[in-house]
DNA sequence: ATGTTC
């Protein structure tokens, strides 16, 4: 495949046969995957092919292979002109993203409790597969049927929570349009039990500490200091989504020849969002992204009631953010406004300062991005900004660079552990292999890809965080 | 990511 590149950290696919629009790949090439082994650039002009895309098919520059689209990967597609919506652009984690609550004490003040705190955190935070949850409830159905429908102010009127939770969360806590009758009883039997569960793979819960400041009245206003104990949340929609996107994906297989719509990848199954089928999965998906801010919400829930309790601190909600979404958003394109179905899997919003979306205390700094690094290594607090191409889009994290399966070749869970801990970095795991799935080799450096996506003009750094303890899915 | 197989 021709690769062009247009300026550091901007690589141009050119249209050809069947491309409606070109690729943009927001990297060096130093960041791009091994092709031989990796095909998310295929995907990136696959993904151009879609009906009613517009711009261009963009990958951030932790892109890497997924299903159908590339994980990384941006599009928009125009509504009114038959644009479609797709749940390989969203993945099968619904609403995966990040929840970044600020303590009200220092890393000093926690030392002496450090290791009491993580066990706590340990005992508190259900993870692995299929494993219980923080939630229990006399009428679980029918409770459940309401966080699809409110997602986390449900659980505010309930007694669970407070009012910032949902202020600083997108959305304000819960999708508006969501419609639970489209998520399937079956989707809705694997969700009953898996609400406040962190669940496997990449999904984890961080104490950290703010190592660096970049833009100190950023930090400021997102409520974050030099020194601060913050805990890092980052999980999905469990079972649920994982089932609307099963579920969805199925009825659009047989769905998409009747609109006569043929795509290069059947991963790329798809139909107009202005069909039965495109608004039955829009708000199935909606729905998910509910359970899954929910999630988070009574995960970040207890890891306050652990705070009092072992270090007599409060724990604020600095932001939560999907990088697992499709939303409709309104856009300028070729100079007039257009209602766009904007996809983003493995890839962050981010809104620049005076966004009308934004809550008022954040308006003149932009919309917090939350970056995820690897187990050891150091997370991120972006900001948005205005202009970029790519609807106010940014990285979501290191992104892989190895498969599961070579990563566990080339280390064991029980060493990992050690390395960890001799750097003083507490580790309390659910399964030794899914330590090891996770070694920081098998990703992309983050700091290199959030220093990508500063200098292709996605966003601005404000904070650096360090790790002193994970709890791992 | 996922009751890692419909």
């Amino acid at each position: 495949m021709h690769v062009e590149e247009e300026s550091p950290y901007r690589l141009r696919i050119e249209r050809r046969e069947g491309m409606r629009v070109p690729g943009i790949v927001f990297a060096s090439r130093a960041l791009i995957p091994e092709p031989a082994q990796d095909k998310s650039l295929t995907q990136v002009a696959a993904v151009a092919t879609l009906p009613g895309i517009v711009g261009a098919s963009y990958a951030m520059p932790d892109v890497h292979w997924g299903y159908g689209f590339p994980i990384g990967g941006v599009a928009a597609t125009d509504v009114a002109e038959g644009g479609v919506v797709s749940p390989g652009g969203v993945g099968f984690d619904i609403s995966c993203g990040v929840r970044l609550l600020a303590a009200d004490v220092d890393r000093a003040r926690i030392a002496p409790v450090i290791d009491t705190l993580m066990d706590r955190l340990d005992e508190s935070t259900p993870r692995g597969l299929g494993r219980g949850a923080v939630w229990h409830v006399r009428d679980p159905e029918k409770e459940l049927r309401a966080v699809l429908r409110d997602g986390a102010g449900y659980l505010v009127d309930r007694g669970y929570g407070v009012q910032r939770d949902l202020d600083r969360c997108e959305d304000r806590g819960g999708v508006a349009d969501a419609a639970p009758e489209h998520v399937s009883s079956r989707a809705i039997e694997r969700g009953r039990d898996q609400l406040g569960s962190l669940g496997s793979g990449n999904h984890f819960l961080e104490v950290q500490a703010v190592d660096e400041i970049y833009d100190e009245s950023a930090a400021a206003a997102f409520g974050l200091r030099m020194g601060q104990v913050c805990v890092m949340i980052h999980c999905g929609s469990r079972g649920l989504g994982h089932q609307v996107c099963t579920d969805h994906v199925r009825t659009m297989e047989k769905a998409m020849r009747r609109y006569g719509i043929q795509v290069p990848d059947r991963q790329l199954a798809c139909v107009p969002v202005e069909s039965p089928e495109g608004e039955a999965y829009m708000g199935a998906m909606a729905a998910a992204a509910n359970y899954g801010r929910a999630n988070r919400h009574l995960l970040g829930n207890a890891v306050r009631h652990a705070f009092e309790s072992v270090v007599g601190a409060g724990v604020d909600l600095v932001y939560d953010i999907s990088h697992n979404l499709a939303k409709l958003e309104n856009h300028e394109v070729d100079g007039s406004r257009r209602s766009l179905c904007v996809h983003r899997k493995g890839a962050t919003r981010a809104l620049p300062p005076g966004h009308a979306e934004l809550p008022d205390d954040l308006d003149p700094v932009g919309q917090p991005v939350l970056i995820p690094g690897t187990m050891g290594t150091s997370s991120y607090v972006l900001a948005g900004v205005p202009g970029g191409d790519a609807f106010f889009s940014t990285c979501h994290g290191a992104g892989r660079a190895q498969s599961r399966h070579q990563a566990a070749r080339g280390t064991s869970g029980r060493l990992l552990r050690d390395q960890l801990q001799d750097r003083g970095i507490r580790v309390r795991g659910a399964s030794w292999r899914g330590l090891a799935e996770e070694t920081p080799t098998a990703y992309k450096d983050v700091s290199e890809v959030v220093a990508a996506s500063e200098g292709a003009g996605l966003c601005r750094t404000v904070a650096r965080l360090v790790p002193l303890g994970v709890v791992k899915g």
